[in-house]
DNA sequence: TAAAATTATGTGTATATACTCCTATATAAA
DNA sequence: TTTATATAGGAGTATATACACATAATTTTA
């Protein structure tokens, strides 16, 4: 255990601990609140931003497998969706096959999306500005290769 | 707008949508679902054990310093620590200034960690093993980044 | 010292997350 | 064709997150 039984005050070497989903949960609270105020005056949070363009890619789209593409659990992504359909964004249908739902994205949905797309591309610019476009590749590169070894199970 | 407004059906575009914050969302889905599987056995997951972490460094701490530290609303580390004060894994108590609670791990709280320490090295030496440390180190410093950025408005 | 401003925290509400268990439906096997 | 199995999704529960607002206590200011 070495020094971290011990109590030793060394409140700097908290901003380092190098537990890496401790740095990555750090890392996403901050870019989340930064995210979701730069949309706010699109009424929207990065995640449901973030679920209107892949519906808008993608869609229409079964839950399960919009849930697989963007590694997020089922049950979370219809928890999300319900939210959004209450708000008139997407539109969820049952299929032919009676136990799937077909998920798309509304003409209100797209409409936000609009609005909130240039939001976005603030938010976005200002993080490549500071990082530098080489430096956010690698970032985005490293990311996929966290989520392949924590899949690799 | 471009390709996002046009409904093509693009679906490996998902695993590469240049968002940072739904990349970073994505990633810390999948990791923390991994610490979270690893640590099952001890009882808590990677944010219980990153707090229990915390305060055996610096604490004692109140509420509002140590949410600074680990960049997390207050009002959010609050409802943590409720959860983890009814499991007995934390105190709180208040101070001379009675606006004010002492945080501090307790006993079990100490014996969970210690439980829990073997666990994380595990989760971490696989991560590590298929990343290298050297790009770890690149990371981490790339996640301190971002909430420089995110935090500098 | 009394009033004003600041600070530390709690509460209400809402979204985000995911595990476990359950139901309905479809497909495969006997 | 009946039974067994697999699949898609929902519901219950619990943690994680944070904004807006409220409260109590301290500090500053007039």
């Amino acid at each position: 255990m070495s020094d971290i039984t011990e109590s030793q005050q060394m409140p700097d070497f908290l901003c380092c601990v190098d537990c890496i989903g401790f740095n990555l949960r750090k890392a996403t609270r901050a870019i989340t609140q930064f995210y979701d105020e730069m949309l706010r005056p699109a009424g929207i949070r990065v995640t449901q931003y973030s679920l209107l363009v892949a519906l808008k890619i993608v869609g229409p789209v079964l839950v399960t497998d919009l849930a697989e593409k963007i590694v997020m659990d089922r049950t979370t992504l219809s928890r999300n969706l319900e939210v959004m359909e209450k708000q008139g964004l997407v539109n969820v249908a049952p299929g032919e096959d009676r136990r799937t739902r077909w998920v798309t994205i509304t003409e209100p949905g797209s409409a936000v999306l609009l609005e909130a797309y240039p939001l976005w591309q603030q938010a976005q610019a200002k993080i490549r500005e500071s990082m530098g476009e080489e430096r956010l590749q690698v970032l985005m590169a490293d990311l996929s290769a966290l989520i392949d070894v924590a899949q690799a199970r």
